[in-house]
DNA sequence: AGCACGCCGACT
DNA sequence: GTCGGCGTGCTC
């Protein structure tokens, strides 16, 4: 039949894979002037009055041909769209690109990213800043904001004192010209005038966003946790035009947040700072997208289809041509491989200037509480002295006191009666507790040989203090945990015992930093251990004042080597040339296959045609489950989501088996990609 | 989630 | 021939 007027096609807002793609409906006369492209509306959904949320995608003329790039076109007779929900734009085009492109690369939903890239409408927030724009779009035919981005007055850092640490106009040139960069950061503290000491990388990326703003032009950081975000926003502060900036954090109220979300969609260049999600931020003319610390895990989303925000960053900055910069005193392997591809250019500071990294194999210490406190001799002498002129600080690898206690008879660990979980203590002389369920365990005994007496297995943060509070008697003690959580110190001579990714930031910087716990935090059985302790360390050893001892215990070879030298990337290579020779990621994309055994083997099957794809399992896992993992180069991600999708699609669709009660429970076919805990 | 459609067995 | 049960797949 042919179709005449105007065709919305819409987005449904709905989890279902199987539709994940465009509907067409017509747009009655009278909603004709708000249905424009990025609007949420309502639209029939079979037939029989029931409504479904959706975005409209684009608006086309009916008699005009399809335009392809989306599905085989609908000849049916279309419904109409049932109401526009609001005139916001909310979806833009340039966002929904890139939900688009970021779903299919994972087999997932596009409206499962579209939920991280547009917050909940929050109707009384909407109104106000409806009102707000209006009256200034009539008085005033420029752009429509209440506080204009530009020059100001604000205080700044002169000019030329910017970036200046990495040599004659690099990074300008870089936001001018939109370079993709891996920087390494200074790893050194900078004192704001009438404030907290921050960590330079937050000026540095300050600095990137005021001049992206000066080159007229959006620029959007996206930063791990919220404290980082504080660094950069107290540098914000000082050097960026009053009103430029928007923060856009999980953590925040939905009406901030949805406040937030509308002042990016207005018309001037703005600098955008939030979370992994402020990556699907939209961006009036996007000039950068930098991410600081790519390595550490808070940038990958925990929700379908889990994309890590390194990965949207790289197709957005694909899409929109604007900059790209990595920042961190690390080097992840992912970012190590897109440099060692050229996709990356590295851009380290000219002064070459880092901490000062001992490394100091276990020796004894002479002390006898130093060495109930694992301190090495080296370290607590060090320690000692740094004591006398300022703040120092001990890192270590577990909070709580005990976090994990052991049989003194069999050596065998703790267990929870109730759910197996570890026994641990709060503190001293406190009564054993399952650190899962919380239940005490007043009267233990020991399963394995019916002891009744345990010792402590493994040292958390509290024991650490006691313990050092011994060592160094008269000194002030400060614990800084994810329950005890200290941003900023003076300062005054203290001993600082911190979680690592809790260390608070000392005014001028720690005079010495003793990193305790070597050996446990590379104990744990991960592909990445090497690479997170690289991280944990240097990020705490640039928190070090000028000169300060930075004290690497129980850790020797490549990581002790890269420590002392300041050279993670020759770290990052060396674990990227291992992960190429085992096939494993980033060499490689992975994706692990979860289903009914029969399900799982259908999936694989679409698989077989495409190259450079291999399969390991698949394996029993939970009794009617299974799980492959799928192995295929870059250049095959696409084929290889399409394929699995297409699987998931066709699994969705006839999930309901025979009512005959045996296979009421069909297990839905569950599909990951580039989960980073999978090998 | 609900509804239409189609395939197959049993009946007029 | 045709009625209707139930499984399968679609929803513009």
């Amino acid at each position: 039949m042919t179709r005449t007027g105007l065709v919305a096609r819409v987005l449904i807002d709905s989890p279902l894979p199987q539709l994940d793609h465009l509907f067409d409906y017509s747009i009655p006369a009278e909603l004709a002037a708000d249905a424009v492209a990025g609007v949420r509306v309502k639209v029939p959904f079979r037939s029989s009055g029931r409504v479904a949320d959706g975005y409209l995608i684009e608006v086309i003329d009916a008699a005009a041909p399809d335009t392809g790039g989306s599905d085989a076109d609908f000849h049916g007779k279309l419904s109409p769209i049932e109401a526009v929900v609001s005139s916001v734009p909310v979806l833009t085009p340039e966002v929904w690109k890139l939900a688009r492109r970021i779903a299919d690369r994972s087999a997932g939903n596009a409206s499962d990213v579209i939920r991280l890239a547009c917050p909940p409408r929050q109707v009384r927030v909407e109104k106000a800043w409806l009102a707000a724009q209006a009256p200034a779009a009539e008085a005033n035919p420029g752009p429509a904001n209440p506080e204009p981005a530009g020059p100001s007055d604000v205080p700044s850092r002169p000019a030329d004192a910017r970036f200046s640490e990495y040599g004659a106009g690099v990074l300008e040139e870089a936001i001018a010209e939109s370079r993709r960069l891996a920087v390494a950061a200074v790893p050194s503290l900078v004192a704001l005038p009438a404030g907290p000491s921050i960590g330079h990388w937050a000026q540095t990326l300050a600095e990137l966003a005021v001049a992206t703003l000066e080159t007229g032009r959006t620029a959007i950081l996206v930063l791990p946790d919220y404290r980082d975000q504080d660094q950069v926003q107290a540098a914000l502060d000082l050097l960026a035009p009053a009103g430029s900036v928007s923060r856009v954090d999980a953590r925040q109220p939905n009406p901030d947040r949805y406040r937030a979300f509308l002042a990016c969609l207005g018309a001037a260049p703005r600098i955008i700072l939030g979370n992994r999600s402020a990556v699907y931020a939209p961006a009036a003319d996007l000039g950068l997208i930098a991410l600081w610390d790519d390595g550490d895990p808070l940038h990958s989303e925990p929700l379908s289809p889990y994309a890590h925000s390194r990965d949207a960053a790289l197709v957005r900055q694909e899409q929109s041509g604007c900059a790209l910069v990595l920042l961190g005193h690390s080097r992840s392997v992912e970012a190590q491989r897109l440099v060692e591809l050229g996709w990356l250019a590295e851009v380290h500071p000219a002064t070459g200037r880092h901490p000062h990294v001992i490394p100091t194999e276990f020796q004894a210490a002479d002390d006898q509480y130093a060495r109930a406190a694992r301190i090495p001799s080296a370290a607590w002498h060090t320690a000692r002295q740094a004591l006398k002129q300022g703040p120092v600080l001990v890192q270590v690898a577990s909070p709580g006191y005990a976090p994990m206690l052991a049989c003194q008879g069999c050596q065998k660990a703790a267990r929870c009666t109730r759910c197996q979980g570890p026994l641990g203590l709060a503190s001293v002389g406190a009564t054993p507790s399952c650190r899962l369920c919380g239940a005490l365990a007043a009267d233990w005994t020991c399963v394995h040989c019916t002891g009744r007496i345990f010792r402590i297995a493994t040292i958390g943060a509290g024991r650490t203090a006691e313990e050092l509070g011994r060592a160094f008697p008269g000194v002030r003690i400060i614990i800084a945990d994810g329950d005890h959580p200290i941003q900023h110190l003076g300062a005054e001579p203290a001993l600082v015992i911190a979680t690592r990714g809790a260390e608070p930031i000392p005014a001028g910087g720690y005079r010495a930093v003793l990193l305790l716990d070597g050996q446990r935090m590379l104990a744990r059985e991960s592909l990445r251990v090497g690479e997170d302790a690289l991280r944990w360390w240097s990020n705490a050893a640039a928190l070090a004042a000028p000169g300060a001892a930075v004290m690497l215990a129980e850790v020797g070879g490549a990581l002790a080597r890269a420590m002392s030298t300041w050279q993670p990337e020759g770290f990052a290579a060396s674990e990227l040339a291992d992960r190429r020779q085992l096939r494993f990621p980033p060499a490689v994309r992975a994706a692990s296959v979860t289903g009914a055994a029969a399900d799982v083997d259908a999936a694989l099957a679409e698989l077989a045609e495409i190259p450079g794809v291999d399969v390991l399992g698949p394996v029993g896992t939970e009794p009617p489950l299974v799980r492959a993992i799928v192995r295929f180069a870059y250049s095959s991600g696409d084929d290889v989501a399409g394929a699995l999708k297409a699987q998931v699609v066709r699994n969705a669709a006839r999930r309901r088996r025979p009512k005959g009660a045996a296979f009421r429970a069909a297990p839905t076919l569950k599909v990951r990609f580039d989960d980073p805990e999978l090998l």
